[in-house]
DNA sequence: AGCCTACATGTAGACTGCCTACATGAGAAA
DNA sequence: TTTCTCATGTAGGCAGTCTACATGTAGGCT
């Protein structure tokens, strides 16, 4: 899975994972792994800081929570959140849609 | 459209829409925004360097031409060029599919 | 005790590609 | 002569993802 690929959209799939329980991040690297058969197996490097802007921008809000003496900050989606998600949603829809009339065009017969 | 989305997949697009014909920038941008339904429509400050960055790897090669008094730079696909839309193509399915699987995941029967 | 692995969070800096803004120039039409 | 379309191009900015590093706990193995 390349780098470029997966910029712009990887809010999308923060808030997807985010959607039906709140997480930690270290499970949220997991829960993409899972989901996805291995393939996206990103770095902490790209998932902290990315929870951090989506926090900053107001889907997402935080606790700190101990659990076996380790620390855990975890995530849950706001009002706000939910409804970026949906946009983003329908976004990823159109997205793919136009990229793929680009890649495959359907040949209308010409006038 | 982000820009952000795109990111990554532009190859895909210019390659894809010189696959049939040669084209030069210009023509490339039309046509860009005539395949999305008008969606696509890419800046020159875009196009230009992407084009000239396919040719240095080896996907393009270029001609000037002259039409009407204007100069035209007219890019084909070489045979690196092919096979990396080829594979550009089966990259965006699988990409898709991963995405598309964390963004709406068909719920397993747990075991 | 010492070592390793899994768990868990975080930052600094690099990389890179797409964008904005600008520059240039010819042809055609108002 | 002014403006629009056609046509190409560069410089610099922006922003998100990655690499690499830093820190610390818990638990298993020897």
């Amino acid at each position: 899975m390349n780098a470029d690929a997966l910029r712009g959209h990887l809010d999308a799939l923060l808030l997807s994972v985010l959607e039906h329980e709140p997480q930690h991040g270290y499970a949220i690297i997991e829960a993409l792994r899972d989901r996805s058969g291995g393939v996206l197996d990103l770095p902490t490097g790209t998932i902290y800081p990315a929870l951090r802007r989506l926090e900053r921008a107001g889907y997402l809000a935080s606790e700190w929570a101990t659990v076996g003496g380790r620390r855990r900050r975890t995530y849950r989606l706001t009002g706000a959140g939910r409804a970026e998600l949906a946009g983003e949603r329908s976004a990823w829809t159109s997205f793919t849609s136009v990229i793929g009339s680009v890649l495959n065009p359907s040949r209308e017969p010409s006038s």
